[in-house]
DNA sequence: ATAAACCTGACTAAAATAGTCAAGTATCTT
DNA sequence: AAGATACTTGACTATTTTAGTCAGGTTTAT
């Protein structure tokens, strides 16, 4: 399992990007300023989340990207899986590896690795980015 | 964070070592038979569990390895730190980086990933060792 | 027209992982 | 005492992943 820069870099974008898009997009070369990320690779990450329908890009001048739904209804798992930080154990039934095919013979952590993904996903599914942004907000004062 | 193989290996190997090990101890090799586990692999790992003291060697021949404590009394969390499987989140303050040093000023995402870390922790905290091994005898029956 | 900003794909250095390999040392059994 | 078993240690390496960079586009407001 692993949660990289690149899942961090999204949600860090993206709560920048909530709390600034009000009418008008907002660039990523704001966003690569402001939160100290190279703008290429904000542009790897923002493909990503454009695809999954997590922002919608408006392009030409004076363009950016903007939510494309409440910051109430993009949940962190929503980021993470669009930027594929797989909240995934490590797979235990490489072919041929003893004890386990997932099925009916499972390796003795196979229930182990299901519960913890599902104890991470939960962790995520419940938090928002309105949560963060609000967090965040609190915090200035 | 990461949770790689090295970790799934040493949870693996010990719910072994904790179902063979009633009077005598239990060699590498057996264990890397029953798991499908390298041998050299598990010696790696067993270095570092027996310098953590969660294990204990027994050199010679009929030796082997047999837990230091009780299998109650090891939890998940033990296993993982003894095997560098850091269950941390990405550090967001390297030098220089906008907006965190960790203190006064905090990334907009840094609460988040000590919160997520807490929670697997928490997670990690709660299993022992003898609840996998009871898992796993209920399951084969 | 031109500049801002998105868009895409290919490339790469560095780090981590999952091992392997080699050369021991300790201890039990015979 | 010899031999076998099994632990012990450290160095080495192929592969994969990550975290970017780079180059060359396209779109659109002004």
């Amino acid at each position: 399992m692993k949660l990289t820069s690149r899942g961090r870099y999204a949600v860090m974008a993206l709560v920048d990007l909530a709390r600034f898009d009000n009418i008008n997009p907002v660039s990523l070369r704001d966003i690569s300023l402001r939160q100290g990320i190279s703008l290429d690779y904000l542009e790897q990450i923002f493909s990503k989340l454009r695809k999954k329908e997590i922002v919608q890009s408006v392009r030409g001048t004076q363009g950016g990207y903007v939510l494309n739904k409440k910051a109430k209804e993009i949940k962190l798992n929503n980021i993470f899986e669009a930027v594929d930080e797989k909240v995934k154990t490590v797979q235990c039934n490489k072919e041929s590896k003893k004890g386990c095919n997932g099925k009916s013979i499972k390796c003795v952590t196979h229930n182990l690795w299901d519960e913890l993904e599902n104890h991470i996903n939960n962790f995520f599914k419940e938090k928002s980015l309105e949560d963060l942004v609000k967090d965040n907000i609190e915090r200035r004062i």
